[in-house]
DNA sequence: TTTAAAATACACGCTTTGAGTATACTTTTG
DNA sequence: CAAAAGTATACTCAAAGCGTGTATTTTAAA
């Protein structure tokens, strides 16, 4: 029950991004350098954010990631997901055929972790980075 | 970010036993039959729950498990976080230290996490088992 | 007092996932 | 064309999840 390794470092990408100037362009080795995050590694994630619509990259020489949106469009969930997938407690919530299908009435308590699941969700979106760099 | 198949075989089990009659005894070996768990597995599993607090065990001839509390007295936190352990959405929330000997400031996000994160729980906690059979 | 039914303890094996690395390739500016 | 960026694919290593096997201890009942 916990957010991965991976997702982590990607919130610190966002944080990142979301306190520079509007439109300022940020190559992955910089960024790996300050944040401390391995450059292979970041990489990969940087094309996860960009797949998601969160960044946009840009190639060639002279190159770099910007973000696509501005930080009061992009909330903890987007980025969250964006790495990790979508948020499940558990199998049955994402496929209710897997718990009809299966022998038991366990659905009452899916029922319950459903409701749980929205709100904890609608929390993650109701955080956007823009909120965050304003504390 | 989802319960474990242990954590939700857990559930299943308390939910089975709170619909049974108050102090009503089941072993194992019948739990693993009408609930679809590999006994060796659950067995484990039991152990857990009864470490806990959550069960009480028999052992010997004519043993078994009984709910050491009432279905009221016990919520899907209980459950789940006897099971895999404490919720801590990322490493920073169980160990702040780690935030802040980590050349970075990313505890804005992790704040906010944090905020998120105790509403979750306390939603986990406010849900019973009395609760989830009254229905 | 022996026997059998239960729980307990410990240790093993398989598979998946997380985290990170390596190599080769493509795009683009100068 | 060369160099600096991002892209694609595949690989390694370790940890965690899920489940199994074997031996041991407790206890009611014969």
């Amino acid at each position: 029950m916990k957010i991965t390794q991976e997702g982590d470092y990607a919130l610190r990408v966002v944080l990142f991004f979301s306190k520079l100037s509007p439109g300022e362009k940020i190559e992955a080795r910089v960024m790996s350098e300050s944040a401390c995050i391995p450059l292979r590694f970041l990489l990969k994630l940087l094309r996860k954010l960009t797949v998601a619509g969160i960044l946009r990259s840009c190639r060639g020489v002279g190159g770099g990631y910007i973000l696509a949106k501005s930080p009061a469009e992009i909330s903890l969930f987007d980025v969250i997901t964006a790495i990790d997938g979508p948020i499940n407690l558990n199998k049955c919530l994402y496929d209710p055929a897997l718990c009809t299908a299966a022998h038991s009435d366990i659905c009452e308590v899916h029922r319950a972790l459903g409701t749980i699941q929205d709100r904890f969700i609608k929390d993650l979106q109701s955080v956007t980075f823009e909120k965050i760099i304003a504390e």
